[in-house]
DNA sequence: GTTTTTTTTGAACAATTGTTCAGTTAATAT
DNA sequence: ATATTAACTGAACAATTGTTCAAAAAAAAC
């Protein structure tokens, strides 16, 4: 043996996926080609085929991490445990969390239909089981009649698709504070629910 | 002179802008070809050009076509008077008008960057009108005392949000009715402002 | 210093891209 | 019927696309 196996990986990959991050949501996944990701890592293009057995894959490696670690993430976090503390909880942790992340978050909902139908399942699947993290805390809430919510299935994806605009709009720049943001849309999403 | 000046256009330009649509709204702007949309309308590629001095303008014809549209059918809508009824009346029309047009819907979301700068604008100066139609009711309900919300502006960028997310997941096969979903969302923001 | 393995190059591939345009077809007006 | 013009074809254009691969370079192991 020569070189330690699996060493070639360690700092050209993740660069690859960094700038093909960055130009997928500059430019959008069909948009960008090979020979750009290669030129910004500063290689040729035959090289990103040692990583990467195909175009696709650089774009499905980087939606699948970016939700498992959004999941990772949340269930490493200290929950409250009354239901209005924790909807509060979730609506800070989402906008916090995305907002720190904007061209993952823009990628993960613009380029869904670039996938294969394999990749795209497991990214369904995914974002089920987040989706079912709010639905149980509406759900949850509901049952100790804390919260007033006829479908808690249309209500939570009323809440997220809201929380999602914040992306949109959000510069860091912007008059208003992320804290600020975050109160806002808590009031918001409580009085909707309760 | 032979034929009606002006003839030409008729039936093949809507045609293409139609069959365009559909196109983009599947598979992305950047991954239609101009002899995919000429193959599906039942031209050459080289036809397209009579009518569209190249692809962007297609692409920015249809978004300008739809804010613009938006606009004028709101209005010709009979508003009622009193704050909240108005509030709910803006959430049932823009469940309703969005719902019914897909496509336009995606691509007018999805496409925005694909527009050189100063389509960019015209799209953006529409799409504020748009905003400050709601913003308008917000900040006059506040004024009557009617509804409490700090900051109008972020608050209609969450009702907006909101109401966007609707488009991507109702399917017209699905459980609930369009005149529920009104219903439920109608609910939701009225709670979230008052 | 030599060998072995990893990593990159550089060129090639067939296919496809948006766009142009001279020439052909077809419809209308007279 | 004929002239006029609208509408379209078909081929060509240079550029770019994702992907492959033998050969070269670079790095690590001995």
């Amino acid at each position: 043996m020569a070189r330690t196996l699996g060493s070639y990986a360690k700092l050209t990959k993740p660069k690859i996926s960094e700038i093909a991050l960055h130009l997928f949501a500059e430019r959008g996944y069909a948009a960008v080609s090979m020979r750009q990701i290669a030129a910004k890592v500063g290689l040729q293009v035959g090289a990103l085929y040692n990583y990467f057995p195909d175009k696709q894959t650089i774009l499905s490696e980087l939606l699948i991490n970016h939700m498992e670690n959004l999941l990772q993430t949340w269930h490493r976090q200290k929950l409250p445990e009354k239901s209005d503390k924790l909807l509060e909880f979730f609506v800070g942790f989402h906008i916090e969390y995305h907002l720190n992340r904007p061209e993952e978050v823009f990628i993960a909902y613009m380029e869904l239909r670039n996938l294969n139908p394999d990749n795209f399942k497991k990214i369904e699947k995914l974002r089920n089981k987040y989706e079912l993290i709010l639905i149980k805390i509406l759900s949850d809430g509901v049952n100790k009649n804390l919260f007033r919510c006829e479908e808690t299935k249309i209500a939570s994806l009323a809440i997220i698709g809201m929380l999602k605009e914040v992306n949109t709009w959000y510069k860091t720049d912007g008059r208003i504070s992320v804290p600020e943001i975050k109160n806002i849309y808590q009031q918001i999403v409580l009085k909707a629910v309760t």
